[in-house]
DNA sequence: CAATGCATGTAAGGGGTTACATGATTCT
DNA sequence: AGAATCATGTAACCCCTTACATGCATTG
C-alpha cells in the first residue's frame, strides 16, 4: 500500500530512474521504508499506468538509455491527499516481542544471547538513524538539497527540522527498545541456572 | 513466517480449536501478533501436515464437533528452536513516519489533525497494553492460568514477570511515540499560517 | 422466528521475498 | 579478460486482507 507513497515522496525531490530508486530503497538501513529492487520496477509500471507518474527516456550516467520517472499533477495530489489523511494503525505484528514472550521456556543463557543480539542490532540501527538525523539537520543529504531547490529559503530550516524530527522518533523508539532489552536481561538473568521444562 | 510460531506459542498454554484461536488473534488489540480468521485455518492445516500440531475431534461448547489442535513434540521443538535463535530484524516499514516526512508540504492544520489522531490511537493502544500487563502481573489472564498449571509454583512469579515485561516494552514504545508526536505538534504548529506549495 | 454465537472453511487479489535473466559500460 | 556498476525486468512463492459461504445451536 505505502510503497507507492514512498516512491511518490522520493520523486517529489527530483525525477529518478528505477535503478536509483531501487538503490535508495534496497536494504535501506537508514530510511523509514525499504523494498527490494524487484518490487520497485513493478510498482513504477503500475503507477505509470494509473497516471501517478510519467516516464521519459533519457540518457543515464553512462550514455545508457534509462527511464526517468517524474510526478504528474495527479501523483502530487495523491501524495498530498494521503499525507493529509488519518490512517488506522497497522495491526500489531512484533516478531521479537513474540519471541520474548517465551523466554521463560528456554535456558536463561540462550535468552540472554538472543537479547544481546537484539541490543546489538538495535544499537547499530540507532547509530545509522542518528547519522541520518544529523545529516538532515545540517541540510547535508543529496536528496534534501535537491528538494530544497524548489522551496523558498525561508522554509529550509523548518523543513529540515521536521524531517530530522521524524528520524528523532525512530531514535527514541530504538532507545526505548534497547532500555527495555537491558532490563529484560536482568529479569532473565535473575533465575540463573533455571532450565528448560520445569 | 511468525504466525506459525505465534500459534505454537498459544497452543503451549492449552490445546484449542481454530475458532478460539481465531478469536484470540482477530483484531487482537492487546497482543503482539494479530491475524484474521481466514489465515488461522489455513495455517493450522499446513502446520498439521508438517507435523507441528495434531488434530483430535472433540465436542465443542455446544455439543458441536470441533477440531482441537495440540502441539506435537516436533512442534514444541520448533518453537523452542525459534525462540532460542537470533533473527535479523524485519526491514523498516513505518507508514506513519513516512507520512510525517511530508508534513512540511501540507497545511499545518491538516498535519496537526493527523498527529492528533495518531496520538489518540496510540493512547488507546497504550491503555489496552497497560491493562494486559497488569493482568499478567496479577496472574489474571485465562491463558496464563492454564499455562501455569503445567509449571512448578516456584516459577510462577518469574514467568508472569517476564510476560508482563514484554508488554511493558510495548507500553514504553507507545509512550515514546506519543511524546514524539506531541513534540511534532509543536514543530508543525510553529509555522502557523504556512501553507501548501511554497 | 430472527439474531447472535459457535464452528470451519474457500476465493480473489495485493504485497513482499528470493532468485533468476539479460545486456551494456567502466574499472582493474 | 574479468569484475563491478548501471540498468531493466520476470517468475515462483509465501503472507496477508477482504469477502464470501455454510451449517448448527442458543437466546430473545
Amino acid at each position: 500500500m505505502s510503497l507507492r507513497h514512498a516512491l511518490l515522496g522520493v520523486l517529489t525531490a527530483r525525477p529518478m530512474n528505477g535503478y536509483s530508486l531501487a538503490r535508495f530503497f534496497a536494504g535501506s538501513q537508514n530510511w523509514v521504508w525499504s523494498a527490494p529492487q524487484s518490487q520497485i520496477y513493478g510498482a513504477l509500471k503500475t503507477m505509470e499506468t494509473s497516471g501517478l507518474i510519467d516516464a521519459s527516456r533519457e540518457e543515464g550516467q553512462n550514455g545508457l538509455e534509462t527511464k526517468v520517472y517524474s510526478l504528474t499533477d495527479e501523483g502530487v495530489a495523491e501524495l498530498t491527499r494521503w499525507v493529509s489523511t488519518s490512517h488506522a494503525p497497522a495491526p500489531t505484528r512484533d516478531a521479537f516481542a513474540l519471541q520474548a514472550l517465551y523466554f521463560d521456556s528456554i535456558p536463561a543463557a540462550d535468552a540472554r544471547a538472543v537479547l544481546e543480539g537484539y541490543i546489538r542490532s538495535q544499537a547499530q540501527q540507532l547509530e545509522e538513524w542518528e547519522r541520518h538525523r544529523d545529516a538532515l539537520a545540517n541540510l547535508d543529504t543529496p536528496l534534501l538539497q535537491e528538494r530544497l531547490k524548489s522551496r523558498p529559503k525561508g522554509e529550509h530550516r523548518r523543513i529540515s527540522r521536521l524531517k530530522a524530527h521524524v528520524f528523532e522518533g525512530q531514535i527514541l523508539q530504538a532507545k526505548a527498545r534497547i532500555d527495555w532489552a537491558e532490563r529484560a536481561l536482568v529479569l532473565v538473568g535473575d533465575a540463573e541456572g533455571e532450565d528448560d521444562e520445569g
